[in-house]
Order: C-alpha cells, then sequence, then structure tokens
RNA sequence: UGACCGAUGGUGUAAUGGUAACACUACGGUUUUUGGUGCCGUCUUUCUAGGUUCGAAUCCUAGUCGGUCAACCA
C-alpha cells in the first residue's frame, strides 16, 4: 500500500504542472540560481536554493548556477566559492555553472540589434539629468534630448562607447520605450553604461557592462531557463523582461515572483549583514549569529534541517515574517533523531560520594542515543568525586523540584542513584561541595534497588573530566521584526546573543570529537565543535537549546 | 496624490464554487534513567461593504490596510 498523501502544491508548482501539461517548452523545465557574487548567501536565498533545485527534482528537470556579475566593481572571487560551497552544502548539485559575464559578447549583439531597429539610443545626459528627466511614480518623465539620434549615429557611438573612447559617465545606451509610462522601469530603461573596470572574469576586456535588466532575462532565454523565479520587488521589472525578449524574439523565458523569507529577530538584507561585519560587531560572515548559510553550517545546523525548515515555509506572494522558533524546532527534530548524547557540566559544584571506595572507579555503559538503538553505547568514568550542574541542588527545594537538596535523591545518568546527606557552604554562604551516598544496588542496567526516584541528572567525574569553552548563542536581535526598527537595528542586537564559558567540564570522550559532528549534552542542548577549537583547547558552539519546560514554569 | 502585488488562527501555509485544515507556538494530560523525545487533547481563523450563486475563503465591484517601484545596484 503505498498510499502516499498527496501535498498541496506551491503556486510555482502548480504553474509548472500546467505548464507540463500543456505540453509547453517540450515537457522541459530548467530553472536557475542566480546570486551576485557580492556577497554570501543566507537563510533567505536557502529558500530561493530550495525553490529552484526542488522544482527541477521534482518535475525532471535540470537547474544552472548562474553567478550574476555585471557589475565588475562590487563581485569577486571570494564570494563565488562560498556560494558554490553553500549550495553543494545544502545539498544540490547544479547542472551547469554559468556566469553572466559568459554572455558580455551576446549581451552585446543584443544591443546593436535593439539600435538597428530603432529602439535602442546612446544619451550623453548625465546621472543626474537622467534622473531629473525620469520624473517619479505619480509624474510622466520626459524625453531626452538625444532621444532622437539616427540609428547610424547610435551606432557609431555605441561602438566607441565599447572602444573605450568615453570616460566613465560620459554616455550611456538606453532601450526607447515610454517615458510616460505609469512603470518607472519603462521609462527608456538604461541598458549600458561605461564603467573602466576590472572583472573577476573578464579582466579588462569591456570597459561598458549591461544592467540587471538588459541582462537577466536574456540571459535566461539563452540557457532556455523555463522558469524564471524571483522575488516580489521584481514583479515591477516584469514588462521590461518581456519587451527585450519579444524585441529581440529570442527564447520565452518566463518570470515569477514569490514572496522573499523574512525571519524574526535578525537582519537579511546583504548591506545590514555586511556592516555587521565590517562594524566588527559579529566575528565575519560566518560567526554563528549570522543567518548566512556559512554562520548556520558554524553553529551546528544540518543541511536537512535547513531544506526541511524551506519546505515548511512554504511558498507565496504575501509578505511574511517567520519565527525563528520554526528554524530552532527543525534544528531539534533534526539532531534529536542523529546527534549522539554526552554529559557536559556548564557551571560544576562539586559532589562527594562518601561511600564510594576512595580510588574506585567504574566504566558505566551509557547509550549513545535513546532515539536510535543503533548508535550504541560508549564509557563514562564513575569515581567518588563528581561535578554536577549548580541548578540542580537547591537547599531549600520548591515542591516539584525533582532533582537534589537535602535528604533527597535523583539518578546520575547511566549511573547510581545518590542522596544528599550535607553540603558546605563558604564565608560567603555560597554552596561549594554536597556530600552524597550511593545506592549500590541502583547501578543503571541491573538495577535491584526498587527505588523510584523522579529526577535524573548529568555528570562528569572530576578526575576525569576534560576542560572546555562554550560559547552560547542566542538570537541576533531582541526585537521580532527589523523592518520595524530600520537602519537603528543596532541598537537592539541581543546582549546575550553571545555568551562564553569557559572551564566548563566534559566527560573524556568528547576529547575526540570531530568537526563537524553534532553531540547533544544531555539537558542543555545541541552543541558541536568550532572551527577554533584545538587539541588542548576544546571550544563548543551551543546549536540550540533543548526545550525547558521547567524553566519555563519556574517564570511563572 | 500613480502603477503593480497582496490580505485565511499568535506565526506560516492549505482548501482551486460544496463540512475552513495542516504545521509551528501557547496551554493541559500521559509516557520517560534527559523537566528532552514520543503519544493524546484544548484554545484560536477567512480585512470591510455590496453583488453573482441553491451555495463564496474562492468569482465581480468598491473601500480599508500592508508591501513594492523614482541606483549608470542586483
Amino acid at each position: 500500500m503505498t498510499e502516499e498523501k498527496e501535498k498541496s502544491l506551491n503556486f510555482i508548482e502548480e504553474i509548472v504542472t500546467e505548464d507540463l501539461k500543456a505540453g509547453k517548452n517540450g515537457g522541459k523545465i530548467v530553472t536557475r540560481f542566480p546570486p551576485e557574487p557580492n556577497g554570501y548567501l543566507h537563510i533567505g536565498h536557502a529558500k530561493s536554493i530550495c525553490l529552484n533545485f526542488g522544482l527541477a527534482d521534482k518535475f525532471g528537470g535540470e537547474t544552472n548556477l548562474r553567478f550574476d556579475d555585471t557589475n565588475p566593481v562590487t563581485e569577486e572571487t571570494e564570494y563565488v566559492d562560498s556560494i558554490r560551497a553553500d549550495v553543494r552544502w545544502l545539498g544540490f548539485e547544479w547542472e551547469n555553472e554559468f556566469y553572466t559575464s559568459d554572455y558580455f559578447d551576446n549581451l552585446y549583439e543584443f544591443a546593436i540589434q535593439l539600435i538597428k531597429k530603432g529602439l535602442a539610443y546612446v544619451d550623453d545626459s548625465s546621472a543626474e539629468e537622467i534622473a531629473n528627466l525620469k520624473g517619479s511614480p505619480t509624474q510622466p518623465g520626459s524625453d531626452s534630448p538625444f532621444r532622437n539620434r539616427s540609428i547610424e549615429e547610435n551606432l557609431d557611438l555605441f561602438q566607441r562607447m565599447h572602444a573605450g573612447e568615453f570616460p566613465d559617465g560620459a554616455k550611456v545606451l538606453r532601450a526607447k520605450i515610454d517615458m510616460a509610462n505609469p512603470n518607472m522601469h519603462l521609462r527608456d530603461p538604461l541598458m549600458y553604461r561605461i564603467k573602466h573596470a576590472h572583472h573577476h572574469r573578464t579582466g579588462d576586456k569591456w570597459c561598458i557592462y549591461p544592467m540587471y535588466d538588459f541582462a537577466h532575462g536574456q540571459s535566461d532565454s539563452i540557457e532556455s531557463i523555463t522558469h524564471s523565479i524571483c522575488t516580489l520587488e521584481f514583479d515591477v521589472h516584469r514588462p521590461l523582461y518581456d519587451w527585450y525578449i519579444e524585441k529581440l524574439e529570442i527564447f520565452p523565458s518566463h518570470q515569477y515572483e514569490f514572496a522573499r523569507l523574512n525571519l524574526s529577530h535578525t537582519v537579511m538584507s546583504k548591506r545590514k549583514l555586511l556592516q555587521l561585519v565590517q562594524e566588527g560587531i559579529v566575528n565575519g560572515w560566518d560567526d554563528p549569529r549570522m543567518p548566512t548559510i556559512s554562520a548556520l553550517r558554524r553553529r551546528g545546523f544540518t543541511p536537512s534541517a535547513i531544506r526541511n525548515f524551506c519546505e515548511r515555509i512554504g511558498v507565496a506572494k504575501r509578505d511574511n515574517l517567520i519565527d525563528v522558533g520554526l528554524l530552532e524546532f527543525c534544528i531539534r527534530e533534526d539532531l534529536n533523531k542523529t546527534a549522539d548524547r554526552v554529559m557536559a557540566v556548564l557551571d560544576p559544584l562539586k559532589v562527594v560520594i562518601t561511600n564510594y571506595p576512595e580510588g574506585q572507579v567504574e566504566e558505566m555503559h551509557v547509550e549513545n542515543n535513546p532515539e536510535d538503538k543503533e548508535s550504541g553505547s560508549r564509557i563514562v568514568p564513575f569515581s567518588r568525586e563528581i561535578f554536577i550542574e549548580k541548578e540542580d541542588f537547591m537547599e531549600v527545594a520548591p515542591k516539584k523540584f525533582f532533582r537534589l537538596g537535602p535528604g533527597l535523591m535523583v539518578r546520575l545518568k547511566g549511573a547510581y542513584i545518590i542522596k544528599c546527606d550535607d553540603f558546605v557552604k563558604d564565608e560567603n554562604g555560597e554552596i561549594t561541595e554536597i556530600h552524597c551516598s550511593y545506592i549500590p544496588e541502583s547501578r543503571s542496567g541491573s538495577d535491584t534497588s526498587g527505588i523510584n526516584v523522579k529526577g535524573t541528572i548529568h555528570w562528569v567525574s572530576a578526575a576525569h573530566a576534560e576542560k572546555a569553552e562554550i560559547r552560547l548563542y542566542d538570537r541576533l536581535l531582541i526585537v521580532e521584526d527589523s523592518s520595524s526598527v530600520g537602519n537603528d537595528f543596532k541598537k537592539f542586537i541581543n546582549p546575550e546573543s553571545l555568551i562564553v564559558i569557559r572551564d566548563v567540564l566534559v566527560e573524556p570522550s568528547l576529547k575526540e570529537a570531530d568537526l563537524g559532528t553534532n553531540y547533544q549534552f544531555i539537558r542543555k542542548g545541541y552543541f558541536c565543535l568550532d572551527k577554533d577549537s584545538t587539541p588542548d583547547a576544546l571550544v563548543f558552539n551551543r546549536t540550540v537549546t533543548l526545550k525547558d519546560t521547567w524553566a519555563k514554569e519556574m517564570k511563572k
């Protein structure tokens, strides 16, 4: 019985389904992911990546990775490399790797064609003059004095622009459409500008570069992209996208727009992210507080959790603000099933088990993951002196406190039940040490004591523990919707977005921790080794906390 | 004061003229050697006003609210 429930399609999948049914494009579907290599990919890009590659996967098509590199002054190879790595890490493989700059010759030829058709002209106006004549959304623009040059003159001028005869900004090539069109993008948009700049791929071959609008649709067309998917703000560009394709009489790619991802408690714009990096508010693009793919990776997120998140948030056209809690849910859901459990004590309190023989060490076999029976077990040494969390002991315990306090009993995870007999305070009234006795018959796995305890706590053996540094990460901003505070977002950085704890005590097995392996520190959250870690100085990042209903209860 | 896009629980997303549902959140219960996980349950929804129709979240009209558009950026 393969009774799979028909999952409803998003509106783009519906369009594709209909196109396929109608036999459009010979039953083929080709998409593309077109980042500009001027920054790092973030979770919003992941949504687009999952959409584009997912569509091709689902309908038997192909997806190209195309670097939209038409602006030589902002684009760099460093970004190309990081983007490639991020897309692969997310689990996608592209059919072709292309660059808009691959098409500079074609684009130049397209421009000549439009000039010859009397649909493009060279304008000597300055940027300011062009802006002034453009009008405003509510006010029609007016024609440039250069609008009616002859085809011959335009051809000559454009070729001389190409040949490098003019300085930057002296002239532009514009499409001749309609200066009074209610759509600003149709008011004789710029096609080419002069930039005597070195390009990361074409070097110094060109001194004129095409604008986005004159490059994107034609690049789609050259690659026979059937469904060109972009975000909502390009909706107003679509008439122009179609205009170029129509006038050039080339393969009719079509553009479809969806609402970009907005995530709560963070910023997503490249400009703002760059600001955080440049002003040292975070420690680079992969600072685990950033919403970039590289940061999420470093923080311990998995590709499948991110893909799952992108699936859950859906695809539609209305503006949205996704609660980062959903992303946290997705990573917990994944890691719960896959991450091995280990023990680490973040805020240690010494426990002496007074009736346990001095010098004795027992090797406890502790299961790695109760959710995965295949995961086996590991050995954790137990001895007379151990450390537990300070917060797991209270001198005066409230009624439902299932942990340690005078006379109270708990199970030490994977070991014995202990009972608190006494505790030691220093001159400040601070509890420095507690004394317990253990129940020898209660050893985990062979418990004949018949004692039932409510609480189980984690611990590490004092003589065997490793020291580590732990970095606790939390949401970047204290405001939900960063768009509500605009450029003031830096005033809302969460002061607790990063808390470093040194001298954390972790169980000895973590000495062998690998980069890229996720762990659950029992009762504390999911962690992974950070790249700053060395064999002598372990560093772990907290990916996300565990759900903590007790903490919630205490807040009431 | 123009053009375009949008509006379904707290947050997202479905329902494609025929019983408004799914996930997350919140809250309760249960299980548990993680106050984790699992399982069960509860709360909460069609922007407004007209119209078409036997029947409207869905179609039409108007309004309201939100977003986008005036870079030689993409």
